[in-house]
RNA sequence: GGAGAGGUGGCAGAGUGGUCGAAUGCGCCGCACUCGAAAUGCGGUUUACGGGCAACCGUAACGUGGGUUCGAAUCCCACCCUCUCCGCCA
C-alpha cells in the first residue's frame, strides 16, 4: 500500500518511479479521487461536529430538566439528521475508491533496481561454483527420476497435473534436504522455527499483496478460507496489526511448508517434472526489522540462501532483478538460479525480497522507535531458503550418474540414515 | 456441532443512554526529594484522518459491520474472536 502523503508531496516522484515499472502515471487519477474524498469527509465533518454540539446542549438542558428547552432543540437537530446519512454513504464510497485504487498498485522499484521490461534485463552479480563436465549426456531428472521413486503417474491418477508422490529414497532424501535446510536457518542464521497455519483468511492475503489482484493464482477453500502459496504470507502476517517492540528487532522467521499454488498463468510451461507442481514443499525466510536495517538484512537473507546451495556444492548464480520481473510487493529482488545440467541453464531456485514498508502498511504492522514518541511502519523481507522441490530436482541432476544412480551430497548423509546414494529399483 | 460467559487505552480493570476518549492501578516519561538509587510526592502519557506555518481545532475509534436515538462503550441484530462445559475427533 502506498502513502497517499507522498504521493501528494511529491507526485512526479511516484510516477517515475511507476513508469520504470512500465506502469502509466496514475498520480493524477489517485490525487483527484483524494481531492474528492477529502472534499466529502470534511462536509461530513462539518455536519457531525454541528450535531455533536446540538446534541450537548440537549443533554445539558435534560440534566437542568428543563425538558421545553430539550424539545425545541431536538426538533432543530432532526432537520440536521437528515444530510449526515448521505454524506457518510459518500464519503465511504469514496474512501473504499481511493483505497481500492491504491491497493492496485505494486510496489514502487529501489533506486538501485535496473529498469527493464521482462527477465531479459535481469542484471547477474556473480555465480558460484562450476558447472560440472560430465562424461555421459546428463539426463532429465524426469526421464531417470521414477526408477529413484519420482512417481509422477500415481499421483496424476488421483489428483491430476502438476503432483508426484515420491517413494522410498526419494521421499527421504526430499525431507532430509528440508530439514537440513530448516537446522541451517535456525542454528547458524538466526532464524526462529515456525510451525504456521497454512490456511489464512482474505485480510492475511491482502497484507503480503497476493489479494486483491492475484486470486487466481490461489487455491480457495469451500468456506472462503486460502491455501498460502508460500509461508511468507503465514510469517509476515505474525505482526499483522501489532506494534512491535524496537528492542526484539529484528524478527526473523523460518518455516518449512507446503506451498499451493493453481498455476493458473503457466499452462504448458515446465509441465514434464517437478520444477513447477500444485503442492511444493519450501523453506520460508521472513525478516521483520527497522526501515535503516532492511539493505543489511537483506543481504544477510541472501547469504542464508546461497549457504544452502554452497554447501551441497550446486553451482548457483545471483540475478538482481530488473524492474519489470519484480513481484507485486518488493522494493528490490535478487534470484539465485541453479545450474540444471539437463537444460543447461540455471533455473530460479531461490527469491529474496525487500518489500520495504508496502506490506507493513497493508498489514498495519508497526514498531515504537526507541526514543522516539509515535509508531512507525516496519520493513519487511522474505526469501526462499530454499525451494525444497526444486532443490531436490538440482541435486538429482547434478549428482547423476551414469548408470542412473544419485550420489548423495555428503553433507546430508547423516539425515538419510547412513544411505550414501540412490539405486534405480 | 450444542449450552453459557466475555471482547474497553502498552498491560490489568471500572464504566449499562447525555461534557466518557473513557475512573483507578501498573508500566513509561519529566520534575522534586537524595551523594546516588529505591521508596515517596507532583505533573504528563492512545491512535488514525482532515484543517493550520504553528499554538491548536475538528472528526472517528471501547472486537467488526449494521440498526434504534437529537445523542451509543452503554440498547437491538449479524458476524469474528477468546474462555468454560458437553459432544465429536488426529
Amino acid at each position: 500500500m502506498h502513502d497517499i502523503r507522498s504521493i501528494r508531496d511529491n507526485p512526479q516522484a511516484f510516477d517515475a518511479a511507476l513508469k520504470r515499472r512500465g506502469l502509466e502515471s496514475m498520480s493524477a487519477q489517485i490525487l483527484g479521487a483524494d481531492e474528492t474524498w477529502r472534499g466529502v469527509s470534511t462536509e461530513l465533518q462539518n455536519a457531525l461536529a454541528k450535531r455533536n454540539e446540538a446534541s450537548k446542549a440537549i443533554g445539558a438542558a435534560m440534566g437542568q430538566k428543563d425538558f421545553a428547552k430539550a424539545d425545541a432543540l431536538k426538533a432543530e437537530v432532526a432537520a440536521l439528521k437528515d444530510s449526515i446519512p448521505a454524506l457518510e454513504e459518500k464519503e465511504k464510497e469514496t474512501g473504499a475508491a481511493l483505497d481500492a485504487m491504491l491497493a492496485a498498485i505494486p510496489n514502487l522499484p529501489a533506486a538501485d533496481v535496473p529498469e527493464g521490461a521482462d527477465e531479459h534485463a535481469n542484471i547477474e552479480v556473480s555465480r558460484w561454483g562450476e558447472p560440472k563436465a560430465f562424461d555421459f549426456t546428463p539426463q532429465d531428472h524426469a526421464d531417470f527420476g521414477p526408477a529413484l521413486g519420482l512417481d509422477f503417474e500415481a499421483a496424476a491418477a488421483m489428483s491430476g497435473a502438476r503432483f508426484a508422490a515420491l517413494r522410498g529414497g526419494m521421499a527421504r532424501l526430499h525431507r532430509a534436504l528440508a530439514q537440513f535446510m530448516l537446522d541451517t536457518q535456525t542454528g547458524q542464521n538466526g532464524y526462529e522455527e515456525v510451525n504456521p497455519p497454512l490456511l489464512v483468511r482474505d485480510a492475511t492475503l491482502y497484507g503480503t499483496g497476493q489479494l486483491p489482484k492475484f486470486a487466481e493464482d490461489l487455491f480457495q477453500t469451500t468456506e472462503g478460507r486460502w491455501l498460502i502459496p508460500t509461508a511468507e504470507v503465514s510469517l509476515t502476517n505474525l505482526v499483522r496489526e501489532q506494534i512491535v517492540a524496537d528492542a526484539t528487532l529484528p524478527l526473523r522467521f523460518t518455516a518449512l511448508t507446503p506451498c499451493f499454488r493453481s498455476e493458473a498463468g503457466s499452462a504448458g510451461r515446465d509441465t514434464r517434472g517437478f520444477i513447477r507442481q500444485h503442492q511444493f514443499e519450501k523453506v520460508e525466510l521472513v525478516s521483520i526489522c527497522r526501515p535503516e536495517d532492511s539493505a543489511a538484512e537483506h543481504e544477510h537473507m541472501l547469504a542464508s540462501a546461497e549457504g544452502i546451495l554452497q554447501a551441497l556444492g550446486l553451482p548457483y548464480r545471483k540475478m538482481l532483478l530488473c524492474t519489470g520481473d519484480m513481484g507485486f510487493s518488493a522494493a528490490k529482488t535478487y534470484d539465485l538460479e541453479v545450474w540444471l545440467p539437463s537444460q543447461n541453464c540455471y533455473r530460479e531456485i531461490s527469491s529474496v525480497s525487500n518489500c520495504g514498508d508496502f506490506q507493513a502498511r497493508r498489514m498495519n504492522a508497526r514498531y515504537r522507535p526507541e526514543g522516539e514518541k509515535g509508531t512507525r511502519f516496519l520493513h519487511t523481507l522474505n526469501g526462499s531458503g530454499l525451494a525444497v522441490g526444486r532443490t531436490l530436482v538440482a541435486v538429482l541432476e547434478n549428482y547423476q550418474q551414469a548408470d542412473g544412480s544419485v550420489r548423495i551430497p555428503e553433507i546430508l548423509h547423516h539425515y538419510m540414515g547412513g544411505i550414501k546414494q540412490l539405486t534405480p529399483r
